[in-house]
DNA sequence: CACCGTACTATACACTGTACGTTATCGGAG
DNA sequence: CTCCGATAACGTACAGTGTATAGTACGGTG
């Protein structure tokens, strides 16, 4: 029966085998099947390592939070914040998967303590009170999960020729009379669903607005 | 074989059947078939109204922006723009499918563009220069989006007692050493996964930065 | 050598979305 | 009133999915 041999497998091979699988063929297209197939095994044979997909998933996720590196040391605070926040945004472009992975389940594992502790370490040097502290890290976290998941979405949007021209035509299709504002705007909407401008605009806002609270 | 009468079906009714299946099974339980079943028809019936699932989640989805209020006329821009972006978060918390509904899909329907006219306006009628406003109400928009999604994810994991459990075990778990903010600002972490207090710092730090700008 | 835990396999179930071809019903034309 | 064609709903089928359960062969240990 040509039964594979008895360590082929282990976590961190399902690992990148999962990533592998989910950047070629996009999260909806991955399946456990999929991953076991590529590893030339049966599909109960991830369930050895992993209790069931979402376990899975999470793995991944922290797998890919590896990649996210330090905050800089000598740098004002708000451009740590800064580095933190483009840094997580572009490991998001680069792995898209990764989007749905972290909106998707709780945050859990070591590399996403990790960045947490980076991000809460800067804003408690920087003089914040715990509470607000914490409020801003999650504020931060999750305007960059949206603003980023949202641009992902956009981009993929666009890829896509039929989504993409239905899309178009019900934008023109709005009365002007109805919706003057969006008729109006159209363009410079369509220029703002991503792109660094777009992330460091908003980003540029919160961080105002910090600035505003920032203790002596 | 007691063949359903021709003209029970129609858009409107199947929108509603599967709204309230996605609010009582949970958008993962969701399914056409579960759809059919509810309105006493095979899967396939529902195709004479809708091409595919993702139309039907467009139709649903638009259905429920219907729900958000007008803007109040007689008030202050900031006030204004707070009440649109509180009033999304409502109507998201009220209706936990619309995360991703919302996260999911491009933007496109009646009632969707609606929303953006009405946040568009206030911003345009403040005085902000056409990119600005577009810009401004993407960022807006992302961070509701991505602030609410985690809150409702949050508040559905501590629903969950055996994700729950875990999840608490392993923040237990973290060496001190290796985290020692996260392990400090534990408490506060989890206090500010969500609630009105956390979503309006968010809001409030995006308007103080929006102030800076505002046009004479 | 015998043994046992465990890494992997096989089979099976209850689902999913949806493509295809059929049939019965109803509104309107004659 | 009768008839007919468009079409709403049907049944069947397919290629998938995650995973529960039970079985099997291998590797390290006694």
């Amino acid at each position: 029966m040509a039964r594979t041999p008895r360590n082929t497998l282990s976590s961190e091979l399902i690992v990148r085998t999962a990533l592998d699988l989910m950047e070629c063929k996009g999260t909806d297209g991955f399946s456990l099947r999929g991953v076991a197939a590529e590893l030339g095994v049966g599909p109960m044979a991830l369930y050895t390592y992993f209790r069931n997909k979402n376990d899975l998933y999470d793995a991944v996720r922290d797998h890919l939070m590896a990649l996210l590196p330090a905050v800089p040391e000598d740098a004002a605070w708000p451009d740590q914040v800064r580095s933190v926040c483009r840094g997580l945004r572009l490991l998001m472009l680069q792995h898209p998967c990764l989007a749905q992975l972290l909106a998707g389940r709780p945050l859990s594992g070591h590399e996403t303590a990790r960045v947490a502790e980076g991000l809460l370490g800067v804003l408690r040097n920087a003089g914040f009170e715990p509470e607000v502290a914490a409020r801003t890290h999650t504020t931060l976290f999750t305007y960059v999960l949206g603003a980023t998941s949202w641009e992902i979405q956009m981009a993929a949007e666009r890829r896509d020729p039929e989504a993409w021209r239905r899309l178009r035509t019900t934008m023109e299709s709005l009365s002007a009379r109805e919706f003057p504002t969006v008729v109006e705007l159209a363009p410079e909407l369509a220029r703002t669903t991503g792109g660094d401008e777009q992330f460091d605009y908003g980003l540029d806002l919160l961080l105002a607005g910090l600035r505003v609270r920032t203790p002596s």
